[in-house]
DNA sequence: TTGTAAGCGTTATCAT
DNA sequence: ATGATAACGCTTACAA
């Protein structure tokens, strides 16, 4: 009663030698191997290993004995291909090398992880064929976050059509996914008047490039609704990349032109690199340029003048993400969300001096 | 002469509306859908597809037409199942948050890309059921890396036993798995001649795990080779975490006890965080206390003093491992590698002054 | 409680 | 050059 139906359903699975874990190389025992082993059906091993039905303790047992002899893993593609989902997340993020992508990607696979997700990363900029990389991802996970700019309107709506749940990280919010993002505006406000009021500068500029990234141009128009509130000159920003060079070379060009009183730039590499260009200028910062940043990486607070910026809950848009992903594979009918989570400003040295008023 | 011999085989695919792309929600075609709009079999459009086999090329026009119109990508677990394969890579890292995870995972998922594998990243430190995420990741994956200590030796055991390629990364060696390493025992000798030759420090400490990590271990044993060859006194390495808290930590009870002349760290976390220490208690860097730190991170180059440090080609080892697990993948009856990549010293201000013979 | 067998969507081997 | 069909290894109704 073994042998007998296995008319062209199952394939040879009859080599059942005892040989437990060290059978034949190369050879992975499949379930047809823990079941002869066990002397029951493939199901029930299915049942004891899924927990999808109640099964005799005994019986029990004796399949777990034939796993961990057999040293016996599922696997994944026939589990995959049967259950229809691929039990996997995938994050699509940009170039972003810095310490925000480290950040939210383990804010992100620690949840996921919990959640029993695994994570596949694939990363855009610079590279070519990015609406096929987004495209083979999608194929191999049941949901995904897409990190700022990593991929064009075009392609989240190639996913879309497909189907795909999405969470949107540091994105505009786009119709039937969720979306997440750091508050910008606000605080990029905040942190202007910070300059204008506080410290009495009246010349203000913006270093980034407000269409790279929908985080730039946010805090670009929270920055720039300070100035207009307070009547001050306002100048288009400054395009610049992401990082320290791209920063560094952007501030020379605008400081040999019209130097401001102060810079706020879109992040902190920026910033870094800004304030490498002021000094090699001979400017002082902050006495002669105030320099401010965003993200507060941990350079900015060993640099010297510290550098004033803005953090973020990296690891929180992380894992945050991971969560409202996983719900939304795990509920149907659900509407779209959209949240912005709180960030602070760290005030440092480099936006100018304070003596008592600390704040 | 299409529904004659479906008895049982195909499933009903017959499902062949001319709706094309805007077929049923929460349907995804088949390659039974993209064969029957195109009149022609599965097998046909699996040779179109994968290139598998030379195809007329009006038949590879009215193939590829259909595939446009439904919008159809194969199914990845079918897929997988079939080929027995995954086209993925699998990457295993302790906690480390800090810039060298980011780098590595960037240089690796660089070439993996190209190489048409996906990258899954699963992180272990402070994770319950690490052995069990580990045999998960290796259920979905052609091959890992493993970085630093982020598992145990029983472990990769296991993984071996699975018979799943291997490559190391910042581990010892292992048998039958490539190993990729920076260089760190001559550095780190070359580190501490400089800081007892060049500066004249007597008294030198140490300060990392040397258990927790190899990479740790084979520092401080360059270390203490030149400790040894000067004749100088050795005193244990003190034990830290890797990161700035650490540092900070370890260091106020160090240098409350018996502060050195000079003080060697793991990484560049823990100097910043040791400078941080010396300064709260009073010491100035370099001049009573001098500090360096691995890795140079970008907070290295930033603080002030500016941090002595040894630069690891990190983008290079991922790309490395990256490369290299491909080729065992690819290669029969390859031998192990091993690779050492060389690291360079960068001399900064915290190690002492140096005037005109600047290095 | 357990077994049988029908999918899941590919790839690849034969025929034709 | 193309078609039919047997794997691939699992999950899960449906039977017993």
């Amino acid at each position: 009663m073994k042998a007998l139906s296995w008319a062209g359903q199952a394939p040879d699975h009859s080599d059942s030698h005892g040989l437990g874990a060290a059978a034949a190389p190369g050879w992975e025992p499949t379930i047809y191997a823990v079941a002869a082993q066990a002397n029951v059906s493939i199901a029930t091993v299915s049942r004891v290993l899924r927990g999808s039905a109640p099964v005799n303790p005994e019986t029990r047992e004796r399949v777990l004995a034939a796993v961990a002899d057999l040293g016996y893993t599922p696997s994944r593609s026939a589990r995959s291909l049967a259950e229809g989902q691929h039990a996997a997340h995938g994050i699509l993020f940009p170039g972003l090398s810095g310490p925000y992508f480290a950040e939210v990607v383990l804010g992100y696979e620690e949840v996921a992880a919990e959640l029993g997700r695994s994570v596949l990363v694939v990363c855009t900029h610079g590279r070519p064929a990015v609406r096929e990389r987004a495209m083979d991802l999608a194929s191999r996970v049941d949901g995904m976050v897409v990190l700022g700019r990593a991929v064009d309107g075009e392609v989240i709506a190639a996913l879309q059509s497909k189907r795909l749940p999405l969470v949107l990280l540091g994105h505009d919010p786009v119709e039937e996914a969720d979306s997440i993002n750091a508050e910008n505006a606000d605080s990029a406000y905040a942190l202007a008047m910070h300059l204008i009021h506080d410290h009495g500068y009246r010349s203000l500029a913006f270093l980034g490039d407000t269409h790279g990234s929908s985080d730039t141009s946010q805090r670009w128009r929270g920055f720039r609704r300070a100035l207009l509130e307070a009547e001050l000159p306002i100048s288009e920003p400054t395009p610049c990349p992401l990082n320290e060079d791209g920063g560094r070379r952007a501030a020379e060009r605008l400081l040999r032109e019209q130097p401001p009183r102060a810079l706020a730039c879109a992040n902190d590499e920026i910033a870094l690199g800004a304030i490498g260009a002021a000094e090699a200028l001979g400017l002082r910062v902050p006495d002669d340029l105030a320099i401010t940043g965003w993200d507060d990486v941990m350079a900015a607070r060993h640099s010297r003048p510290g550098l004033t910026t803005v953090r973020q809950p990296m690891r929180e848009l992380g894992s945050m993400a991971a969560r409202w992903l996983h719900e939304r594979l795990n509920t149907n009918q659900l509407a779209p969300r959209h949240a912005v989570l709180p960030t602070h400003l760290v005030i440092r040295a480099s936006c100018g001096n304070h003596s008592e008023e600390d704040q």
